[in-house]
DNA sequence: CTATGTGAACAGCTTCACAGCG
DNA sequence: CGCTGTGAAGCTGTTCACATAG
C-alpha cells in the first residue's frame, strides 16, 4: 500500500537518531560524515546505518560518504519534519503542564498549540509560558482540531480517562496520538505512539536485579 | 554469566506491560487471566505471552490459565519491582520538575529522594511538592548517593550537558540511569536507558507522512 | 474440554563480504 | 584507496501446532 512497506520498523525509529547525530555535526561544521562515523556515535555497527539509509535512497557517495546537510534535508523529508505540525495537549495536570514548557518538541516543529483538560478547575486558566494558552474544555476539540489544522494528539491524562479521550481526539479528526497514560490502546483507527515513563525504569531494575530471582 | 542470557530484550519490555495488565485486573478483582486475554489486552498473540512467560519460569496451571495474584508478585519480582529503589534527579528545569510531580514513579517503587542542578540560580530552592525537596549543587552528588542509598539517575538535562553529567552519576556510583536528553550516550559503564520524546513524535509524522517522498 | 509449555517452522532484522564507483 | 550499496548468510524473535496436565 504504502511505499514505507518491507521497511523495518527499527530502521526507521534509528531514522530519527541519525538526524539528530546530524544536527549535531551540522553544528560542529562538519560537512561530510561516513556511516563508520555515524554509527560509532550511536553505537551501532556501519553496515546497519548503510543499511538503514539504502532502505530510503542512494543518498551516499562513494568514496567520500554522505553529505551532512544534504542527509539532514532528506531525513526530515523522509521523517515528515521538514513541515510544521500542529498539536493538541490533552490533560494540563503536572506531566502535561510539563510537556507544554518542554521546548524539544517546539524545536523539532511540533507546535503545541492547545490545550484542553476535563477539569472544571483547570478549564480556563492560563498556562503561563510564552504563548500563554488558555486551557480549553474537552467540548471544544472538535471545533479547534478543525479550525486549527491540528493533526496530532499528545495524551498526558489518567490511565482510567485515557481510552475515552483517545476516541474523542480520532472522532475530532486527528490523525496520530502520543499515549502517555499507562495503558494500552488497542484496536485504534490511527497510529499510535505509546511512552510509559516508569517501564523505562523497570527494565533499569530489572538489569540490576540479573533475573536471578525464584 | 546472569541468569537473563538468552532471554530476549523485547520479551523483558512486555513483562512490564504483563504487569501493568495484572494489576489493573486485581483492581477488578479477576482472579485469574488466560494467555489469550492478556494477549488481547495487549494487541499481542496467546503464544507471545506464553512463551515471554516461559522464558522466566512456569507460572501457568493448565486448563485453569494464570492466577493474577500470584503471577503480579512473579513479575514484580523478576523486574526487581517488589523492593523499593532509590532515586536521584538531576536537572530541576521544566522537564526535571514535571517528572519530580509525577506519581507514577512512586507507585511503582520509584522514589525520587534528591535533586540536583549546576544552575546556581535554582540550586537552594525548594520544589514545592509533598516532600518539598531542596535542590542540591553537583558538587554534594556521590556525598547524597552513597548516605541515601541511591541507585539509579534520571537525567534530565540539557545535551550538551548529559555526557559529563552521565560520568558524573556513574563515579558516584549510580547503577543505572534513565536518560531523557536527546543524546546517545555510548560506552557507559552501567544501563542506560533512553527516552527521547520527539523521537516518538517523528515516528508518528513519518507514518502520516506515508513515506512516500522523494 | 480448556489452557499451558515447547520444539520446530517461519519471518524479520542484522552482519558479512564484496562488487562497483569516485 | 575509501566508502557506499547490496545480495547472501547468519542470527534473533515470533508464530505454529501439538503433547501434556488439570
Amino acid at each position: 500500500m504504502s511505499k514505507s512497506d518491507g521497511i523495518p520498523g527499527p530502521a526507521v525509529r534509528r531514522l530519527s537518531l541519525y538526524l539528530r547525530q546530524l544536527e549535531s555535526l551540522l553544528g560542529q561544521g562538519k560537512r561530510t560524515v561516513s556511516s563508520r562515523e555515524l554509527g560509532e556515535a550511536l553505537s551501532l555497527t556501519d553496515a546497519q546505518v548503510r543499511k538503514d539509509l539504502a532502505y530510503f535512497g542512494q543518498f551516499g557517495h562513494p568514496g567520500i560518504g554522505y553529505r551532512v546537510d544534504e542527509l539532514t534535508v532528506r531525513i526530515r523529508r523522509i521523517l515528515g519534519t521538514d513541515r510544521e505540525w500542529n498539536v493538541a495537549l490533552i490533560g494540563a495536570g503536572n506531566l502535561g503542564r510539563a510537556l507544554l514548557c518542554y521546548r524539544g518538541f517546539a524545536k523539532k516543529g511540533f507546535n503545541v498549540i492547545a490545550v484542553f483538560d476535563t477539569d472544571k478547575k483547570i478549564v480556563g486558566t492560563k498556562i503561563d509560558l510564552q504563548e500563554g494558552l488558555t486551557v480549553l474544555p474537552m467540548s471544544k476539540l472538535s471545533e479547534v482540531v478543525r479550525t486549527q489544522n491540528i493533526r496530532l494528539g499528545i495524551l498526558a491524562v489518567p490511565a482510567t480517562a485515557a481510552r475515552q479521550v483517545a476516541d474523542e481526539l480520532v472522532e475530532a479528526g486527528v490523525q496520530g496520538i502520543l499515549n502517555f497514560a499507562p495503558v494500552t490502546l488497542k484496536n485504534m483507527t490511527c497510529p499510535v505512539a505509546a511512552v510509559d515513563l516508569t517501564v523505562h525504569l523497570e527494565q533499569l531494575s530489572f538489569q540490576l536485579a540479573g533475573g536471578d530471582n525464584t
